[in-house]
DNA sequence: CTGGGGATGGGGCCC
DNA sequence: GGGGCCCCATCCCCA
């Protein structure tokens, strides 16, 4: 028994002397490994700071080199455009770091029966951001503000830094007061929930020889916390600035919002407080195909979501964004496209057919010109910017719905600043097309983000509207309300009636 | 050519 | 009178 005893002591003991030594082993590998993998991230990051200050230097060696060439063509236009030039200019001696997001456009979202819409019929309760567009006091800057798009490479932070750099760089403001002042934000915003989407576009003019500049706010759910940078968000958030003619506010739902500084180093160090942003939000909500790419290939995308976030500023305000009477123009000589593969964009969504068929619109049409009385910037053309895609034939321009369906046309017809229709002062924030009330964009909207909140009761059908509910629902009654006086036939649409007698008109 | 659906503008009603 | 809301007409696209 004794000797039992001792047995299983020097067993133990063993045992111990065995274990203190296998988690010393442990313990020296862990800090060994701690040790080298400190060793390698000092190392990268002396490498991104080389890398970053080459950056810079190429930046602003570039940037003396365009400006110079852009002062000879400053000669002939308004101050205020030269200011801008030199506003963008500068912007891009500091903006060196992107983040390469890919955002599609919720449009692109596809249907899915199982989708989690939880608004029946006639709830209507859906939410939406809405942009407004405000009648101007003044004609600030009118038509003097124009960039050339003929510029041979457009910084794709170009529209934020060209605010950023009103704010912080006042001094050039001073040059030409009446252009670049700020003005008093005539913005009040309303974004409201979509289903998780919060998306906002904001465009800017351009003319002949200008160029165009969406600005777009999208908020996707995707995941449950948006990557400001997949999300291309990494710059939204700051202060107004001074020159910024839009500003979006969110309303307060419970979204989180993050924010990066804009610095080089906010890949480091990640949230601060003080730019971009991001935004918290339901995916189970919005997954309608919505993808974010980090893809940096995808330049357009990546260019496009970035330079949006640097004119929004999130205020938990308002819910609507209100702008200065808009409009849209775009007319130049290379085509505009979409710049993204037909295959990324949802199969057979009737909204991506939509961005596709404009993309080729354009394309074949590379001098149509574009031209609602919805989208005017007209003044504070700080706002203004370039798209700077480096090809100049990837002009990128989101006013997808309102063209797509030879829709430009009767926007023209049809202008709000006509003076007799009402004015189209509520603008979509997805493509910025303009609407009389913000019913009417709330529905508009539906059209992007995917929302039908009206099913039929019979079969699994929803609609985004009401009036297309009910004139769906005639297929289960079989009901035709519409009879041919001259003949039998009998149809469910007023507009087939219409078309059917055509063909006793024999008209094509 | 028809059927079905998407999208938008206009008008009426109510507050 | 103006804005919000709702309904309807209309046009368009696609199968």
């Amino acid at each position: 028994m004794a000797d039992c005893l001792v047995f299983h002591t020097q067993i133990a003991s063993i045992m111990e002397v065995l274990a203190n030594a296998a988690v010393a082993e442990i313990c020296k590998l862990v800090d060994d490994d701690y040790a080298v993998f400190r060793l390698e991230i000092t190392q990268s990051r002396k490498e991104n700071r080389t890398l970053r200050r080459k950056l810079l230097e190429l930046k602003v060696a570039r940037e003396r080199a365009e400006r110079t060439t852009q002062e000879r063509v400053l000669a002939s236009r308004p101050s205020s455009v030269k200011i801008l030039d030199q506003y963008r200019g500068m912007a891009r001696g500091h903006l060196t770091e992107g983040h390469g997001s890919f955002v599609k456009p919720a449009g692109h979202n596809t249907y899915r029966d199982d989708q989690p819409i939880t608004v029946d019929e006639g709830s209507g309760t859906s939410t939406q951001q809405v942009i407004i567009i405000e009648s101007a006091e003044t004609e600030a800057a009118g038509s003097g503000v124009k960039l050339e798009r003929s510029e041979r490479e457009e910084d794709p932070w170009h529209s934020r830094d060209t605010q950023t750099r009103a704010a912080v760089e006042p001094h050039v403001a001073t040059k030409d007061p009446p252009t670049i002042a700020p003005a008093p934000p005539r913005t009040r915003h309303r974004i409201t929930e979509v289903s998780g989407t919060q998306n906002a576009v904001l465009k800017s003019e351009t003319d002949t020889d200008t160029l165009t500049v969406t600005h777009r706010l999208l908020r996707t759910g995707s995941d449950h916390r948006s990557d400001p940078e997949r999300l291309g968000l990494g710059r939204l958030g700051c202060p107004p600035a001074s020159g910024s003619e839009y500003l979006l506010h969110s309303n307060p739902s419970p979204r989180t919002v993050h924010s990066l500084r804009d610095s080089g180093d906010a890949f480091e160090t990640g949230n601060d407080l003080s730019c971009s942003y991001t935004t918290e939000m339901d995916p189970g909500i919005m997954p309608l195909g919505l993808e974010t790419l980090t893809d940096l290939s995808r330049g357009d995308w990546n260019r496009y979501s970035s330079s949006v976030y640097s004119e929004g500023c999130l205020d938990k305000k308002g819910e609507v964004v209100v702008v200065d009477e808009v409009t849209v123009k775009v007319e130049g000589d290379a085509p505009l496209t979409w710049n993204v593969d037909k295959t990324d964009l949802g199969e057979g969504h009737s909204q991506g057919r939509d961005f596709l068929n404009y993309r080729e619109s354009l394309e074949t049409n590379p001098n149509v010109t574009t031209q609602s009385p919805l989208h005017t910037v007209r003044d504070r053309e700080s706002v203004s910017t370039s798209m700077g895609p480096s090809n100049s034939q990837d002009h990128v321009l989101f006013d997808q719905v309102l063209n797509s369906k030879g829709q430009k046309a009767k926007a023209q017809g049809r202008g709000a600043t006509s003076g007799k229709s009402k004015e189209k002062r509520f603008l979509c924030i997805f493509c910025n097309k303009g609407f009389s009330c913000p019913q009417k964009v709330e529905i508009h909207q539906r059209v992007h983000t995917g929302e039908k909140p009206f099913g039929c009761t019979q079969c699994h059908m929803r609609f985004a509207e009401a009036g297309n509910l009910k004139k769906h629902q005639r297929v289960h009654t079989g009901e035709k309300p519409f009879s041919c006086t001259q003949c039998h036939m009998r149809f469910a649409q007023a507009g087939h009636l219409k078309r059917h007698q055509r063909v006793h008109k024999g008209e094509k």
